[in-house]
DNA sequence: AATATCCGCAACCGCTCCGAC
DNA sequence: CGTCGGAGCGGTTGCGGATAT
């Protein structure tokens, strides 16, 4: 049995808000306070489906709604929570004050998504494109080619995704290291995928568990401490790092074997496999559950790493020349592939 | 200047959840 | 315990402005 319509669809108005059906709705909650929306149409005087009027308060009418543009907190929070929990979009919203749901869903679908895009990474599994498509490579039984071969074979997928050029810093030294306060983010950095590192495993059980429950009230506290700094592992490691050559190229860097990231299964942190090579060696199997404790010398260490990876980009375009070669060579033994469709 | 295309945002749709009865 | 209906959620659509050709 269908259930019935919340209201006669043939006899309401519908589309865009007129100023004066938001004054109408504007005075009826200053009068009654929200709540059984059914009767908010009659009761204010629209040719409104109640849920209409719902969402019109919700989305747009509430006076507490903030209408200017994301802040780069914003932006760097939304990520992070996203890639720890999904598209939850009213628990992500949650944590940003004067944000709705369908702020957050847009601005995601409009702008973040098409920007971890360009940066390489997977907006559904926030990994690099490169990891994710080996891991179909293995999920597919593809023949037994290397992460950086199937990368590679799939070079114009990857191209679309990637942007040409790195965006630099105005008046920045490229042959330095642009030291920051800590906790202070250079203009530039929001080019750079940094916003991948994070403990989503942290976030994922505190953001879930305070989902579950709704009598939480420490929230306030716990925006600053997920959008805070410390929340990272091996922060920023590109951008302690300046790029130590002029033509340095991001796409090329990130499509490269060296850039091979992998989910630290016990940290939760993305990191890079020669990195999580090094840690197994230096740690053993005895991880510290601490994020915060585990970010100090991670970011040195990754930060090293990510250093010599750069340095061994700049030093061999010829090493980047092979890897072309090696990519056409590969096309040519395996042209069904360039057909397939990628959908993950 | 006119037209086509792209992009961002507001709104809608269909579904699930949950409390009241 | 099952049904009903309100509320909320996530995905999708469509309009209008901005930009490109």
């Amino acid at each position: 049995m269908g259930r019935p319509p919340c209201c006669d669809k043939s006899n309401v108005k519908r589309g865009l808000w007129t100023p004066e059906e938001d004054a109408k709705i504007l005075a009826y909650v200053a009068n009654h306070g929200t709540g059984n929306w059914t009767l908010v149409p009659k009761k204010a005087g629209l040719k409104r489906c109640g849920k209409s009027c719902r969402l019109r308060w919700t989305n747009y009418l509430r006076p507490d709604l903030k209408h200017d543009g994301f802040t780069p907190q914003e932006e760097e929070l939304i990520i992070n929570l996203h890639g720890a929990i999904g598209s939850r979009w009213s628990i992500i919203a949650k944590r940003l004050p004067g944000r709705t749901d369908n702020d957050v869903k847009n601005y995601w679908n409009t702008k973040l998504r098409k920007k971890l895009m360009k940066m390489g990474i997977d907006p559904v599994t926030h990994k690099p494109v490169s990891q994710v498509l080996s891991d179909l490579g293995s999920i597919s039984g593809l023949p037994n080619t290397t992460t950086n071969q199937i990368a590679f074979i799939n070079k114009d997928l990857m191209s679309n995704m990637l942007p040409i050029t790195k965006t630099e810093p105005s008046g920045s030294n490229n042959s330095t290291v642009e030291h920051t306060q800590e906790g202070q983010v250079p203009s530039w950095e929001h080019h750079i995928p940094y916003q991948v590192i994070i403990n989503s495993e942290n976030i994922q059980s505190h953001v879930l568990s305070e989902a579950a429950s709704s009598t939480s009230s420490s929230s306030s506290s716990n925006i600053t401490q997920l959008g805070s700094p410390q929340s990272y592992s091996c922060q920023t490691p590109q951008a302690q790092i300046a790029p130590p050559c002029s033509n340095f190229d991001w796409s090329e860097f990130l499509q490269s074997d060296s850039f091979n990231w992998s989910l630290n299964p016990s940290s939760g942190i993305i990191q890079s496999e020669a990195e999580l090579s090094n840690n197994a060696k230096s740690n053993g199997n005895d991880m510290q559950g601490d994020a915060s404790e585990g970010s100090g010398s991670g970011a040195v260490a990754c930060g090293a790493s990510m250093e010599y990876q750069i340095n061994k980009q700049c030093e061999a375009h010829s090493f980047v020349d092979g890897i072309l070669d090696r990519n056409s060579e590969i096309r040519a033994a395996f042209p069904e592939l360039l057909d397939a469709s990628f959908d993950y």
